[in-house]
DNA sequence: CAAGCATATCATCAAGTAGTGATGTGATGA
DNA sequence: TCATCACATCACTACTTGATGATATGCTTG
């Protein structure tokens, strides 16, 4: 049986789109396409507070998909590769033409609305 | 200002995501790389019970990953777009490199571990 | 039309997790 | 070495959401 294995890449890959799936984290990843940032910048490009992006650069640190290095006091974090890149460019393509069904899903969006 | 529709891409990019990013609705995709399938099939390959994976099947085929058709009984349901077979390619591709760190990512995994 | 099958929907519960505030840590420079 | 800056960590709360069981809907065949 190779179902321990297939789990375990069915959780792998999972846990890989768990980085993208959600805003914040996005934000983050979106920003680092464009450049390497310290966490300072982060903050100001995204306007999220610094123990949240601290929190989420753990988690995407710890997912292998961006990397950091210290450079005196700052610690500088980048995208670890180029097909990172790449899913976000896949994804936008996506997007265009099946934006109108994701825009329409609100399933776990609007729960209690009347 | 353009934080409006900035902030309204990147909730659908995340959304989309969002539709990869949890073993149940992936095993659903996968399956759905292959051929169409219906729901009793599903069940079967997956594993998952009916009410769970129709609970799936709604938020895919909301969010536009999905599309169903009706024969008889049944519900057919397919990838909508050849794209989404792409991305899930394409992150097996960054798995292989970055699977390591992804495997180590505990963060959300054992929280209660001693 | 009645019975049965395939699927969808709904309420509920439990687990996961994003955000916050407080605190810890390590580097830098006066 | 002490104050400060940049960042990480932690405990906690509130909200989100995946799974389940029960029920509803809709098609098909006898």
């Amino acid at each position: 049986m190779l179902l321990i294995a297939e789990n375990l890449e069915l959780e792998l890959k999972a846990k890989l789109f768990r980085g993208f799936a959600e805003t914040s984290r996005l934000s983050i990843l979106e920003a680092l396409r464009a450049q390497p940032l310290n966490v300072g910048e982060l903050v100001q490009i995204t306007e999220l507070s610094q123990s949240n992006i601290s929190n989420h650069l753990a988690c995407l640190r710890d997912c292998g998909l961006v990397t950091n290095e210290q450079r005196g006091r700052y610690t500088y974090y980048r995208l670890t590769d180029d097909r990172i890149d790449g899913l976000l460019r896949m994804a936008e393509e996506v997007l265009s033409d099946v934006a109108n069904g994701v825009y329409q899903c609100t399933r776990y969006e609007r729960p209690t609305e009347s």
